[in-house]
DNA sequence: TTGTTGGCTTGAGGCCGACAA
DNA sequence: TTGTCGGCCTCAAGCCAACAA
């Protein structure tokens, strides 16, 4: 886990209009969708944004490569180097799939660093605060059975998957059938046949399938996402259970290939040009690249030895468990190649850790005092009374210091793990003018930025100040506000217990609306409730956004060990808030607030008649929220407020740098439109926009009370 | 083609008993058995020797890398780096089984090199002239037929094939069949059934042979080939006809994913560290790393702007053509980047390039003075009377100038490959007490170099006075001789037009002598003649060398499109001989001449009823050999003999310094027993023995005069 | 709702000699 | 001598519903 948040450069490519310099090329050569990307790479991946400012530990690096005579290798790096992202590529394994991503670094002046970061520096995180809209309607993960690994039939296709992602069948033939054509993070097309058969019927993937399974190499155990876009295309990606053996994927050929790597980045260090690392979010376990804020932020805690520590650890399953220890020790590592690094600087004994399993060395970014405000929260410490308000994101990189309301974001997540089954991420339809990009902000589509939004002042500390109270960052606290920026995550994917997701949404397809399919007596009324809300949705005031509340009706079937879950509970779309104080050199100089969100809503399309409220709430979690979510929504609200700011309002834009522009520096000069005051601050040559930043969407999850 | 001579450090995993460094393990792990390395990349592949001095031009490795921005990128390098190569290691790739090396380089002061190569280079580069000794028994290659690789049926091995390569099968039985088990370049081991059956009788491999074709992904057009060591293993390879598809080999990799290759490597020549230049030799058509002589030598033409020169070309089908042209211009390529670079330095307009197909840039080594001795020889030019001798060697890296008496041999390498079918490579047969190495050198074989040999001064300067009286280097001449070291090969297989080879050789296995084979009638007396050749050698004087001089009948059948022919005149063991003056420092002082030389020899094996001479005979050539052979044998005389050395004379040991050997210093205190005195030159520190150097074996090949 | 199983069909895989180049 | 073909056999692939969880 290397926890960043992962906005990105990549476009889809057939999407995409302005392609310059969207496309990552995979080393094998076409474009990897980035939303793909994401899906496969899985909810627990995030990577550094763009522009933002990173600390490079070249031991931790090292530890990592398998270069020969790894132990003798010295080189003339200091053990921390400041950097800025300059672009994050992305790519997958032509043999396995495998994602990984290249990031593009350029070493900063530690000097430089505090002047522009001191103050500018939020600002051009901010510039750079892009998520990525990555509108993703339609989306379930599923993890392979043995029968459908077989070679014996085809792909049970979960029913609710299927007519979430697939185009609609004509269920009054006898055996509907069609042929499905998806593509493949490599923009290879793989076709099936879906057919509606058996008794009691099913929706299987037959003809094709056993080719897929056999190209891909797929096992029983591993999973298959099937993703459409918002144009119908069907993606089709994989997350393998375990790396594949016997194929060594290019990104672990990066770490090994390369002996000169390390050599290279010195010079490139030493000359402030730009550097290029690897980096498997999926395999490598070292942190070698963490963000700045993370880093400085390490510093505020004053480690001793037996001080007690917690830290959030990534068992194997990629479900989350915090654990505790002490410090037994502080020290260099490697004091004769690196001295005064603080890379594995501590030496712990861990509470439990009965199998050893773990190091007795960490570093301190990695490790929190224990007594630290943010205790475990969800399932592990559902007492907590605090009110958890958002960084709103899976990622556990955005520790909040202990007073300022900021909670640890690390728990929510992972947060609906402990459920057994598929996600299922709640989003708008696409239909109902949900499409806020383009019913509202015409004039920045034009920038070939369609979900642009910009965010005003007014409504962020909107957002703040509802945020349970906790959410508030002092004006003027910029050490703790810009620590919520640069890193970002474009969306993100909450990895349930067996690491199944749905992302429902309307389904786009004529013949087959949701809630009225009645064929086989199974289904009429399954969305009643829902059809309802979605009816509303065009003449309520929610612009742009679909809100759906469920009735919170506790049901048995939410520990059921199927695979898939279908409560709106588990529905939840990641999202960024960014969250910073303008520079104080600013011109503007207000020390206001900006917050740039994505917004995780409800799916419509879901079943009003299933019961909501998930597994892991309890009635001590029923009301202020105390469970860290994507968002907090005001509880007894009668729309979904996030932050108390009412999605019924006019929503803010955020105004999105698309990934597509130029690398030059004029395009701090580009004017968008905005309704707050922009900081000036000085922008890297990097292609960000000023005051702008991407956001995936607006979405609101909201998961308890119902209005 | 980077003609180069290749003798490496990898050793058969299995077979050697000291593996400390032997073994080279390829990126996915597990030791490459060098002679299937050698077999598999083809006869036109070599390397640079380790120990010895090449010129590395980053300009061209820059050309050659598939980075994104190459040609903004500017290196702190100088165009020519003079480097010493440290260690060549062999790989493999894990996916389709392509062959490349990994070369482990050292900048070297020029000044050094001066001192050093002035004298005590030529010494070094002997004591390093190793050459795999690789006994390479039995081997055949054989292109895949569109019947070979459908799925309908098994693999039709040729009679001979079989014969030699596989354990005899018992006739007596109806169906003789057994299994076969090989090794593929990653010791992963392919069973195969062989059997015999048919009307007329064929021998096929059945079940296991789909298997291989479809992992190996091999289509019609590849080649397999397969290999008998000493002990009986088989080995089994495959020369793909192009490169595979969709299919990223690791040297392509290594070639686009190390943007920072070329820094790490500006930074290593800096600071005189270790870099490491993948090399992918069936690949790379650039020439980034030369022969220290052979650039030092493109000095020594004045080459001048509407000179004409010719130039040896690589066509597609890896036939070697010879083209001329003219220089029109000279100048630097990159005078911004790589000003003063001789890399591609000489612009030319070629004579026939109706295409444009060729590049209109050369670089001085490529090329040479119209006017230079060598002729074209051959098919090409069969008028030359020059005899040819050799710096024996198939590769074109080995040339002379004007006067020197040292040929080009450039064309005697692709020589046999006007002829359509396989390669035969005749050699000693085991028995017979042909494996000197055993039988002669035993002190040696104490460490561990079973093959090692010594060259004594009379024996070289015998031989080199023989050679045609072109062979002759004048003593302290030592900038030409010195040019001949320094690369080496350790084997090689010539490539003839469809690329097949076959190397008989007797077969060891007891249940079927060659020759005694007349189940179901079609074998008797083919191997009439040869086996009586066979059975003189035990009693004539050809210690150690079993030397067949086949009658010289012409046959039709040499056109035939049979894609594995079974003449004499096409076997060739292609060897090296290493030529140099002692350094004049040397405290020997004598400026006499050693040589190293792996002499080919005609196998034993063959069917003397067969037709002998080569299609590309013709009368003109059958006298004093004006085509370029391996070595030269003196016409008409009775026994082999190669430079007018006498076979039959005791054969002077070359030792062989084994690449297991540590890489210590204290590796020169080693004292070799020798016969001549050994140059002191002073020894890089890596693993060279004084004045010894491998060679595969004594090898001859004797096309020609019968005897 | 969906994972697994047995029944059934189909066609690719694969072994064989015939035939011919 | 060996490449290709037709004949023939076998078995895995793969489609299906039954059944059960």
């Amino acid at each position: 886990m290397i926890g960043m948040i992962d906005l990105n450069t990549v476009e889809e490519e057939e999407e995409e209009e302005d392609e310059e310099d969207a496309n990552v090329v995979g080393v094998g050569g076409g474009g990897v969708c980035l939303e793909l990307w994401h899906a496969c790479a899985g909810p627990l991946i995030s990577l550094p944004k763009k522009g933002s400012l990173i600390v490079y530990l070249p031991q931790g690096h090292l530890e990592h490569l398998a270069v020969p005579d790894r132990d003798n290798i010295r080189l003339p790096l200091p053990p921390h180097v400041l950097c800025r992202v300059l672009h994050v590529k992305l790519h997958a394994d032509v043999g396995t799939d495998e994602v990984y991503a290249q990031l593009s670094l350029v070493a900063q002046d530690q000097e430089e660093q505090v002047e522009e970061g001191g103050e500018g520096e939020g600002g051009a995180e901010e510039l750079n605060g892009d998520s990525r809209p990555s509108l993703m309607p339609h989306m379930f993960c599923k993890t392979l059975t043995a029968s459908d690994t077989s070679t014996h039939g085809g792909f049970s296709v979960p029913r609710r998957a299927a007519e979430d992602c697939f185009p609609p069948l004509d269920y009054k033939q006898q055996r509907p059938s069609q042929e499905l054509v998806a593509k493949d993070l490599h923009g290879m097309e793989w076709r099936f046949r879906h057919i509606y058969r058996g008794q009691p019927r099913r929706h299987l993937l037959t003809t094709g399938w056993s080719a897929f399974v056999n190209k891909k190499k797929l096992v029983s155990g591993d999973a298959v996402l099937f993703l459409r876009g918002n144009n119908g295309d069907l993606r089709l990606g994989i997350r393998r259970a375990a790396q594949l053996k016997n194929s060594i994927p290019y990104s672990a050929v990066c770490t090994q290939i390369s002996p000169g790597t390390l050599t290279a980045v010195a010079d490139a260090v030493a000359t402030k040009s730009v550097f290029h690392i690897f980096y498997n979010p999926r395999a490598s376990p070292s942190e070698f690249i963490i963000p700045h804020w993370k880093f400085t932020k390490s510093f505020s805690y004053s480690f001793s030895v037996g001080m007690r520590f917690k830290m959030r650890f990534e068992s194997e399953d990629a479900a989350e468990r915090r654990y505790t220890g002490l410090i037994t020790g502080i020290g260099d590592m490697d004091p004769v190649r690196w001295p005064g690094s603080k890379w594995r600087c501590l030496l712990v004994r861990w509470d439990d850790d009965v199998e050893n399993s773990r190091q007795n060395r960490v570093s301190p970014w990695e490790i929190e005092p224990a007594g630290s405000i943010s205790g475990s929260i969800g399932l592990s410490a559902p007492g907590s009374k605090r009110t958890k308000i958002c960084m709103p994101s899976v990622n556990p990189d955005f520790p909040v210091p202990n007073g300022s309301g900021c909670p640890d974001l690390g728990e929510s997540a992972r947060f609906h793990k402990v459920l057994q089954g598929q996600e299922i991420i709640g989003y708008t339809s696409p239909y109902d003018g949900m499409d806020v990009s383009r019913s509202q902000v015409p004039e920045i589509r034009n920038h070939h930025y369609p979900e642009m939004r910009r965010c005003t002042n007014d409504v962020n500390s909107d957002i703040l100040s509802a945020a349970g109270g906790g959410a508030t960052v002092p004006v003027g606290n910029s050490e703790y506000a810009y620590k919520c920026t640069g890193f970002g995550e474009s969306f993100r994917f909450h990895k349930v217990l067996q690491g199944q997701e749905i992302i429902p949404g309307n389904s786009p397809y004529q013949g087959a609306p949701i809630g009225s399919r009645t064929e086989n007596g199974g289904f009429a009324g399954y969305f009643e409730g829902h059809t309802s809300s979605a009816g509303r949705r065009g003449t309520e005031p929610f612009q742009g956004y679909s809100v759906l509340m469920p009735a919170s009706t506790p049901s048995a079937q939410v520990s059921s060990p199927s695979s898939v879950l279908m409560f709106q509970q588990t529905s939840q779309v990641p999202w960024t808030s960014l969250v910073y104080e303008s520079s104080k050199r600013n011109k503007g100089g207000d020390g206001s607030y900006y917050s740039l969100s994505n917004l995780s809503m409800l799916s419509s399309g879901q079943e009003a008649s299933l019961p909501f409220h998930p597994y892991y709430m309890g009635k001590e979690h029923t009301e202020p929220r105390k469970y860290a979510h994507e968002c907090v929504v005001e509880p007894g609200s009668k729309d979904c407020r996030l932050f108390g700011f009412s999605l019924t309002d006019r929503i803010p834009v955020v105004s999105e740098v698309d990934e597509t522009l130029p690398t030059s520096p004029n395009i701090t000069n580009m004017n968008f439109e905005t309704s707050f005051p922009l900081p000036k601050a000085q922008m890297p040559s990097s292609s960000m926009g000023p005051g702008c930043t991407k956001v995936s969407a607006l979405y609101a999850v909201c998961a308890t009370a119902p209005f």
